[in-house]
DNA sequence: CCCAATAGTTTCTTTTTGGGTACTACCCCA
DNA sequence: TGGGGTAGTACCCAAAAAGAAACTATTGGG
């Protein structure tokens, strides 16, 4: 199971990578899984960690991982407010991909930087 | 090394996750490079393997996907025309995170099919 | 002579994504 | 009284991604 699909079963056969890249794929989502990873953050702390993000777009992109169960969202009735972003089950069980994203990304940065400088 | 950035490392240290996504991310380019992750295609054959992509688009992402060296791109000089497609070494280094890709998204849309029916 | 198949290109349009700016509410603190 | 910090919304606009449709070249086959 889950393995290449072969010459004939290719039909009505949902494709896992583009489940996955639905939900992990744009600018942010991917970058913020990760550094949920690592620990739970408040609003303000993961703004600090997306250089260039804007508020709408971290709000917006944090609903929609919430929607998609992969992120949990903890509103602290205090003042000033306080909201923690935190992985949900689910969301963990995408680290070892993450992971593997992370270091592929780095290794081709580190061997194609030429490219582009 | 490649690990989740800790709280004092989180400067200019480009993040491999989204150099990753810049790659594949998009609609068709993780779906394209599992594809021929399984064998070489020709255009068409991808083409079939797509449903629902525009040739256009198909061109389009193959073209890039060349670009940033993930595909080998071979044209035989013939009539009718055959070119073919292939993964570099590069994109071959992809396989094992593009299976865990296609793994986790199948197990999320069996799991969670009752949110979207 | 015309059609089919392959691998595209071109142009136009729509949809999605991303971003800028300004605004809110709350309370503490000086 | 007014400024700062937190976590947002609302509204509008620009850019990028995606898509639809029509067009090209080539040559073998009927």
């Amino acid at each position: 199971m889950t393995s290449v699909p072969t010459e004939n079963e290719t039909r009505q056969h949902i494709c896992g990578v583009a489940v996955s890249l639905e939900l992990i794929g744009g600018k942010w989502k991917g970058v913020i899984l990760w550094h949920l990873c690592h620990k739970t953050l408040r609003f303000s702390q993961l703004r600090r960690r997306l250089p260039g993000v804007t508020q709408k777009m971290l709000t917006q992109q944090l609903r929609e991982l919430e929607r998609d169960n992969l992120v949990n969202r903890v509103v602290y009735a205090e003042v000033p407010p306080r909201v923690e972003y935190s992985l949900t089950t689910l969301g963990r069980s995408l680290e070892p991909t993450l992971r593997q994203l992370c270091s592929w990304g780095q290794a081709y940065h580190e061997d194609y930087r030429e490219t582009s400088e």
